[in-house]
DNA sequence: ATTTCTTGAAATCTCGAAATTTCTGAGTCA
DNA sequence: TGACTCAGAAATTTCGAGATTTCAAGAAAT
C-alpha cells in the first residue's frame, strides 16, 4: 500500500479533524510500516500546505477559518476561470468532447447519490469524478504550471470543505452549476464561462469581503 | 546548519546543472549528516517542484526547456499583476512606503553591481533583495494563498533563469523596469501597473506563442 | 546484429534504536 | 496564589545498517 497516497487522501477527505495532531508513531499502526515512512509522507504533504509542520513539534492538520476558506475559494475561482477560458481558446472539439464525457460521468454519480443517499462508496466515486471534471476543464489551457497550482489549491479547497462535502447539502445546485459550465464551454463565450464558474463558488465566499479584479466583473 | 534551507538555496540559485542527478549519499558530505536527512530535504523540495523525484530512481534537477521558462514566466506575470493590483487597492500609504524602501535597497545593490561587477557576495544580496521587492509588491493583496503560490512560482522562475541571472546581462533594463513598477504603484492606475509588470517579463516569453487573457491586454 | 538473460555492483528505501528536544507536573519559593 | 525550577516522560529527529530495487556489462540465444 502506498502510505503517501493514502495519507494524502485521508488528509484531503476530512478523516482528520481541523487542527488535529498527526503523530507518525500512531499512524504507522494503520500501515504496518515504520514511523520514518509516515514522517516522510507528512513532510511531503506539509510542503504543499495540506499539513502543517513545525520543527521539533511535529505535524497537525491546518486549522479551519472562514478567512482561509474564502481565500482558497477566491484563488480557485481565479485559476479555474483563467484555465477554462484558455481551454476554450485552444481546446477545440476534442476538449469539448472530453469535458462532456467527464460531466456525464460526474452527473451519473450525482444522480445516484440523489437517489440512494451518500454511501461511502458513492462519496469516494464522487470525489474522483469531481476532480476529473474540473481538471478536464483546464486540461487544454496549455499551461502545466497553471494546472499544478490549480491542483494544489483544489486539494486545499477539498480539505477545508471536507465535512460539508460529505453531507451533499448542495447536490442539486451542484448538478445545475456543472451543467451550466459545460454549456458555457460549448457556447464559446468566455465572459459567460467566468460568470458560471463564479456562480459555482459564490456561496463559499464571505459575503462582506471585497472580491477582486476579474472576479468582481463576474459578479 | 539547516540542510533543507541550504539545499533549497543551491537548487534555486543554479549551483546544480539542469537535469543533474542529486544523490543523497554524495550531498551528505557537504553537511556532515546522514543520507536520510538529505533525502528528507530533497523529498520536500520535490513536493514543490524544485526537484524531480521518481520512486526507486532518486532525484534530479528539472530539465530546462524554453516551454517551461515561458510557462513559468506566464504564470508569474498573472499572479504578480493580480497581486500588485490588489495591493494597490488595499495597501494604502504604508504599502507604498514599504515598496519604496524595498526598491531603494534593491536599486542600491544593483548600482553597486553595475559599478563593481557581480561578485558572489553582491549576487547573493541581489537575490534576497529582488525577492523582497517582489514580495513587498504583493504583500498587501490580502491573500495568503496568492502569495504562497507566487513564492512557489517565483522560486521555479529563479531556478530556470539562474545561469542567466548570474551574468546580470539585463541589469540596466531591470533597474528601469523596477522603477517603472514603483511609479505605477504610486500612480494608482492598475492598467499601467499590469503593463509595467508585463514589460518586466516580456523578454522571457516565447515570442511566437499565444499570450492569454488579461496578459494579452497588457501587451 | 539485435534481443534476451544473467549477475555483480550501485543506488535507493525501510527500519528501529539512539540522541535530542519539548512537554508535563510536582515541588519550591516569594 | 502565582511564578519559577527541575526532573522524568513523551515526542521528535537523526542515524547507519540491512533489505530491496535498479543499473550496467557481458554471455547466450535468435
Amino acid at each position: 500500500m502506498d502510505v503517501f497516497e493514502d495519507i494524502k487522501t485521508r488528509v484531503i477527505s476530512g478523516q482528520f479533524a481541523h487542527g488535529e495532531k498527526l503523530r507518525a508513531e500512531v499512524l504507522r499502526n494503520d500501515y504496518g510500516c515504520s514511523a520514518s515512512t509516515v514522517r516522510e509522507a507528512l513532510l511531503r504533504l506539509s510542503a504543499v500546505g495540506l499539513v502543517e509542520f513545525q520543527e521539533q513539534r511535529g505535524f497537525r492538520m491546518p486549522e479551519y477559518s472562514e478567512e482561509r476558506q474564502h481565500d482558497i475559494t477566491h484563488m480557485r475561482i481565479m485559476l479555474e476561470a483563467e484555465g477554462a477560458c484558455r481551454s476554450m481558446r485552444h481546446g477545440g472539439v476534442g476538449w469539448e468532447a472530453r469535458l462532456n464525457a467527464a460531466h456525464h460521468k460526474l452527473s451519473h454519480i450525482e444522480s445516484r447519490i440523489g437517489a440512494m443517499g451518500p454511501t461511502d462508496e458513492l462519496a469516494h466515486l464522487w470525489m474522483e469524478a469531481e476532480l476529473e471534471f474540473h481538471q478536464t476543464l483546464l486540461s487544454a489551457c496549455g499551461s502545466e504550471t497553471l494546472m499544478e497550482m490549480h491542483l494544489q489549491v483544489y486539494n486545499r479547497y477539498r480539505q477545508v470543505k471536507a465535512d460539508v462535502d460529505r453531507s451533499f447539502f448542495h447536490l442539486a445546485d451542484n448538478i445545475r452549476e456543472h451543467q451550466a459550465i459545460v454549456n458555457a464551454a460549448v457556447s464559446g463565450d468566455e465572459a459567460i464561462m467566468r460568470k458560471r464558474i463564479f456562480e459555482h463558488f459564490e456561496r463559499h465566499l464571505m459575503p462582506d469581503r471585497p472580491v477582486d479584479t476579474a472576479i468582481a466583473a463576474m459578479a
